[in-house]
DNA sequence: GTAATCCTTGACGTCGGCGTCAGGGCAACA
DNA sequence: TGTTGCCCTGACGCCGACGTCAAGGATTAC
């Protein structure tokens, strides 16, 4: 199949096909006239790099699930440098998460101490 | 002060100040000799900006904060329009960590996977 | 006096993941 | 034969928040 064709199955612009290949992820084999040709096994390769991509994985980090697959697991997750990549990318989530829950925290509380009106046995109430 | 000292004093660069400058967030009187001239209250904008970057705020989302600050107000988000932009954030915060956590545990999911021995009782055991 | 340190403006560089032309080739169908 | 529709490469654009360099003027320290 030619690259229209993979990009409309894998849901993607041919820009974004030509990008990965620039950047080694996806290597197109070429036909007489000089235009790709793609099979089903670079569909499925596609798939991995678009499903990680949606996980918020830079460009860089699905490459080892790439090559996982293309090295005949039939999962790219099956093997160590992918799981390195899980592993890190869970403390990455974590670390991320956790950040972003107390800055949720932070500003509940700024919010919350706005926005109440101040009742008024908790002015001291000396300046009533 | 100028804006070599603000700079350090907020523990940032006088490109940045400049940077809000050209944005309109933090503009500067001039001095005869054309240099930028700030006083503690810009240092004090300043720190309201920075903490909310810090937070994860882009520049525009400081701007309410910023202003209303300059309108006299001890507190920059004393204000509604503050008020709304914490709204929003606590909104957009909310979301996205619901996403980062649904991904963790599908990586953690998947990692767990492929990670465990497949202990043999769970395989179905036909095929022992 | 002069060297070091500050300041000025202007403008290009960075990063990631593409979007969007521009200019041209190849193929298929009427 | 022309038109339509795919394909090709190359290259600039975009976004946000600055970093960094260049070329020069002002100030300050000695």
């Amino acid at each position: 199949m030619r690259i229209g064709e993979l990009a409309a199955r894998a849901g993607t612009t041919t820009r974004t096909l030509r990008y990965y290949e620039s950047r080694g992820l996806l290597p197109a084999r070429r036909g007489g006239n000089g235009y790709r040709t793609y099979d089903e096994a670079d569909l499925k390769l596609l798939r991995q790099i678009r499903t990680l991509q949606d996980f918020g994985f830079d460009l860089e980090e699905t490459r080892p699930f790439v090559e996982c697959l293309r090295a005949g697991h039939p999962e790219g997750d099956s093997c160590p440098a992918s799981l390195a990549v899980y592993r890190r990318k869970l403390a990455e989530l974590d670390s991320l998460i956790g950040e972003l829950q107390a800055v949720r925290a932070e500003i509940g509380v700024r919010l919350a101490t706005v926005e109440e009106p101040t009742p008024l046995c908790e002015l001291g109430g000396s300046e009533l």
